[in-house]
DNA sequence: TTTAGCACTCATATATTGACAATGCTAACA
DNA sequence: TGTTAGCATTGTCAATATATGAGTGCTAAA
């Protein structure tokens, strides 16, 4: 589709305007590309044709067009070789022995936000396919019980219960044995279904005060199956030149308060997504890329967030290290 | 100090900035006050030499000065009358019984963070004051254990731990048994020093592994004193006037995301303390009203942000309605 | 003590200008 | 046929000018 001399310019002009921020300008471009001015203006007319280009105002410089980065995505981009001191600080927490997946993880994405000036985000997976593997519930005074989860990937949860009515010890050990018994090795997300189906049935028969017991633990136990989402570096991405005004910042965060949004990140296929301006369905100006993982049988996606003005190589090299990791029996 | 007129255009001018964001000009006054626009600006202009109102140039009009909402707080400002709406809002969080203090507090901020447009902390002390009151320890595989440690105040927190060496159950056991007998009744910040001083000799004597095993726990336990804090609303306030410019809107955010910052506000008397602009080392736009609570022994601060320019009478009743309802038995 | 009236000041909005940085196009060149 | 020099053209940006309106301070009179 484009020639030689097209690709190397896109990728110029993709890449300057990624460090500098600014329109490039034709001038800019002919010492690198050994030939004069016009001869580049003449190929950036034919690129701005072919829709990859743009121009902010009719004499400016030349900006990627959304599908100008699509195109260095799909066919330009290759991972940038990180550097020493980068591999160095991800490198201390591999073999910071002592950290379970799920800090690896997002202990990893917290300094990748300091690196890239991104928006990092962690979406744990945490329960959802998690099998129950234990219940403890224990008594903190008479109307108050603690009910704690433990599943099969060593992820707790617990929740308070009140119960108003005066219920006995004996009664709630014997719920909570019956829950014990025949909810362990069931899906944190079929709980809810095999407590209404299997378990109220038969504490209906054996214990006196079952419906306050049952309510106080049914809503608990379908109160355990959500997931869970991190975010660092909210400020990082809107210090870019691209995020200057007020009103812009503004519904940036307004989006990141809403869960819903990274909800709706999360539905890709697997490896490196990229998404890119109108298609992050977030925000014309900006850039998410997320990556689902599946190590050990734990799965979950992290993503960045930031301008369509990333450093892509450097992204989808450092998330590639981070998976790359995880592999290696983290 | 302020005569009676005094006192009441003071009180006119900073509820009108504050309804309005807009200087106050004494024509708008004259009309409440019952004289001409001259005599208001003579008023001004002794309130202005008082220092209590400023201009924003010299041919503006009035503004209530840092000193001027200082006086309004400490002299004026009465507790509105909460609406019916409101009232019924927390009420029903109120009446969830199933929520326990910690629940209700961050329920009702959510709900006073909308009602006020301000970003809502809530700083529990969940921890620290707790004392043991169980520690459990469960398997998930060779090398990974989960430490559970409940408080006697109902909190529950737990850490993964990871053993390289191979280490037999048995000598598992035995520590966790020790552990349990030895920490129940200590508060959770002085756990580590228990650790060190009881029970660290004691596992020496009759633990094999015991090198490895104390440095897991001491690491897991350790980490449990800290805080807890949540916010929410940072973008409410952020729509605010003032907030107008990226810059100011960059450094806010900033400033939220670094917890210390938080922590500096938790400091005074109890009641309801009211920090101004520059009172705050935060920002000079700033407000920050925080309340100490002490509700069933359990200690906590709660705290609305916003500009200075906020409704003071509502955040006061907001807030010492929930003070309120949390004697009542929550 | 209050007020009417007037001169004065400053913010805000809009238009005008010149310098500059690019571009597109044309015609000449290799 | 591809490349390049030259020039008119176009838009940005910053500085400057101009008009308008909202508000004040001050003074003199009620």
């Amino acid at each position: 589709m484009l020639n030689d001399r097209q690709t190397k310019l896109l990728k110029i002009i993709v890449e300057d305007y990624i460090k500098t921020a600014r329109p490039v300008s034709s001038k800019a471009i002919c010492d690198i590309l050994n030939c004069s001015s016009a001869t580049i203006r003449n190929e950036m007319s034919y690129l701005e044709e072919t829709g990859l280009l743009e121009k902010t105002h009719i004499s400016s410089g030349r900006v990627p067009s959304e599908k100008g980065y699509r195109y260095y995505v799909d066919h330009i981009l290759e991972p940038r070789e990180l550097n020493g001191e980068d591999m160095l600080k991800l490198q201390t927490i591999v073999n910071n022995s002592s950290l379970m997946l799920d800090d690896y993880i997002s202990k990893s994405m917290e300094i990748v936000s300091e690196m890239t000036n991104l928006t990092a985000i962690v979406l744990g997976k945490s329960s959802k396919d998690n099998c129950v593997s234990k219940v403890e519930v224990v008594p903190i005074n008479e109307h108050n019980l603690i009910a704690i989860v433990i599943t099969d990937k060593g992820h707790v949860e617990h929740k308070n219960l009140t119960i108003k009515e005066n219920v006995s010890i004996n009664d709630i050990k014997q719920t909570v044995d019956l829950i014990n018994k025949m909810i362990i090795g069931t899906q944190l997300n079929e709980v809810g279904k095999v407590l209404e189906y299997e378990v109220k049935p038969i504490i209906a028969k054996y214990v006196k005060q079952h419906e306050v017991l049952y309510n106080a633990f049914y809503t608990a136990f379908t109160d355990f199956a959500k997931e869970s989402v991190t975010m660092t570096g909210r400020k990082n991405m809107l210090m870019q030149p691209e995020f200057n005004n007020a009103d812009k910042i503004r519904d940036i965060i307004s989006k990141f308060e809403d869960k819903e949004m990274v909800d709706k990140i999360e539905e890709n296929d697997n490896g490196i997504n990229i998404y890119i301006g109108s298609e992050t369905e977030f925000d014309d100006d900006v850039t998410i890329v997320k990556m689902k993982y599946d190590a050990q049988g734990e799965e979950g996606t992290i993503a960045l967030v930031g301008p369509k003005r990333m450093e892509y190589d450097k992204v989808v090299a450092l998330l590639e290290y981070i998976k790359e990791n995880m592999k290696e029996g983290k």
